[in-house]
DNA sequence: ATCATTTATTTACGCGCGTTAAAAAAATAT
DNA sequence: ATATTTTTTTAACGCGCGTAAATAAATGAT
């Protein structure tokens, strides 16, 4: 490697003597080039180290390489997680990642949008704040970027929605429950900001329904995204005051459940299947700490792989069609139960 | 807000009847031109949503205004929280975030600084992967780039390091596990990737020692990033085996102390500092679920804010004297106990 | 009103690359 | 060897903005 510093392409072309033009030609596709000057190229490119400017590329593109990938609360290792997958395709499709996190916040996701929007991206993987969300300010950004939609559904905005099958996770866990106990009273937040816990909670009625059971519906105070304070919280209470109508509780998602393991054992309430324990505590969504609880936490799990698969894969499609689906599908995967020592 | 879709700058300015400099001029510092200038151009920002395209900017600028931030795994609760933290303290001071993930791998890392490299950042603040990165890549990489090492120290590189103070955080926990009960063993990986799990055990040895307290330090196998099965698999291996030294652990961070605890659990053996308990966990680094393991667990804390704000600060400093330090400090701020139930 | 100072405008060039059209060269087919 | 196809070269323009120098206008002080 010397370290002749090579400013522009001109310099880089003459140095080989090819023209820049043809450099152009093999920076956007390798192929495009016959083998000869192929090879002639990259033998330069490991002698010196030349790479062209980012900024002067993307200035005459109408489209970059980058892909914008938008969460809402990156210290959420489910959402932490399922960036780490999507991140790794975007690399290996060719493309650049840029990954942001709205941190819980409405102002900051419209203007983590409105970055991207100068950003030109050729594609947005978004998983919005949800009910919290400007929609106005998604659907204008929506309309001018290439976007689909993740794990929060907002119906009509982007060009599809990837997600998870809500009733699919419920379903599972509330006929498990049923099934090997007492039937389960449904554990959430009184005001969630998330459209899942919604569909949700309408799961859970819709099978106690169908199951002939009495549903019972637990709604405790909180706002904002510490999930497990919040579940902690609720669960002292109710635990205190012995308003649980079962003892079978099924949470509306992990880390309430984190939460709410936490005040039993503070309490001195067993939890778990065993004859021993006063109380069985399931959950969704196979959060990565989910099997570290005390005890291992009963579950239904997200199809990660298939989510970040699909969502990727639609965005592709997205993007070779030029920006326009046929029409706004919206896709979602069954869950899986993930029997642990909770429940 | 008229849809006149403004293509560029002169066309922004001609619609005010301002110079095309002058508007330059006042994105790149807004005080700059006069204030009725000043007026009719935010004036006019609001009823058209012209922006500069950023490309254009920034392929002129020396420095662009952007900080990378890059961590080594983002699916780390513990970074994704400091990762929060240097975002928000960017965008107030004005610069442009962009947050990167080495997910754990020496070529992500080097391919991350590499793509960095071209963004021209003003700054990086960038916490290696430690005993797993490739340093003569990372030095070359602070060489050209004004870098900030943060959490993980490599000596010499980057123009200064900012993290903790792992000798506090050791003796901090060492001395009060030994003041209110038996002296603890230590808990670790056998080959630790992170150069402050290095420091711990050395600082642990060294307070023993002071204390005139045999030490006895328990190496456990794995590799990776996954480090609460690691904790877990290790703890059971030493648990059933009886090998513990004490009944007092003392876990070099707390997601291994978070494995350590789901393992006590699963073999029935009660955590805490109660009578009815028969063994004493303890641990480091204040781990945002830290708070809910069933015991919720003794630790010590970062001090995150100090941390982050120092590195910004220190970074800050650096952009302004242009790329260059005096000579590179280490700082390093005290832990602070966290007194909780398992120990 | 006059001069000095600050601020704005005009003009012009450069940044590094994408892109295109026409000409030239090289590879392949007949 | 010639005709045909493919690849490369040459030359030139455009992208949207930074920046600098010279000029003009507005402001402020005397």
């Amino acid at each position: 490697m010397r370290y002749n510093k090579i400013k522009n392409m001109a310099e880089f072309a003459a140095l080989i003597g090819v023209s820049r033009p043809t450099v152009s030609k093999y920076f956007n596709d390798p192929e495009s080039v016959r083998p000869s000057t192929r090879d002639r190229i990259e033998a330069a490119l490991k002698e010196y180290d030349y790479r062209p400017n980012i900024y002067a590329i993307n200035q005459n593109r109408r489209l970059t390489k980058t892909i914008g990938i938008v969460v809402p609360y990156l210290a959420d290792p489910f959402f932490a997680e399922i960036a780490r997958m999507l991140e790794r395709r975007c690399i290996a499709a060719g493309f650049t990642p840029s990954l942001f996190s709205s941190h819980g916040e409405q102002a900051l996701e419209n203007t983590i949008l409105d970055n991207l929007r100068s950003l030109k991206p050729a594609g947005v993987l978004l998983a919005p704040l949800g009910r919290t969300s400007d929609r106005k300010h998604i659907e204008a950004f929506c309309h001018d970027v290439p976007t689909i939609l993740f794990d929060s559904n907002i119906e009509g905005v982007g060009a599809a929605f990837v997600g998870s099958d809500n009733f699919s996770f419920v379903s599972q866990t509330v006929e498990y429950l049923s099934r090997t106990g007492n039937m389960p009273c449904f554990f959430e937040m009184k005001d969630p900001a998330n459209p899942n816990a919604n569909k949700r909670r309408l799961a859970y009625l819709e099978i106690m329904n169908r199951l002939n059971l009495e549903p019972h519906i637990i709604k405790i105070d909180g706002k904002g995204w510490s999930f497990e304070e919040i579940g902690r919280q609720g669960a002292l209470k109710i635990l205190q005051e012995k308003a649980l109508p079962t003892n079978t509780v099924l949470c509306s998602n992990d880390r309430l459940a984190i939460g709410f393991l936490s005040a039993c054992h503070e309490l001195g309430i067993s939890v778990g299947r065993d004859e021993g324990c006063s109380i069985r505590v399931a959950s969704h969504d196979d959060h990565p700490y989910s099997r570290y609880t005390c005890p291992s936490l009963t579950t239904a799990a997200h199809d990660y792989e298939s989510v970040s698969d699909y969502a990727l894969s639609t965005l592709f499609q997205l993007i070779e069609s030029g920006g326009r689906l046929e029409k706004r599908q919206e896709t979602v995967f069954a869950a899986r139960l993930i029997m642990r020592d909770s429940a």
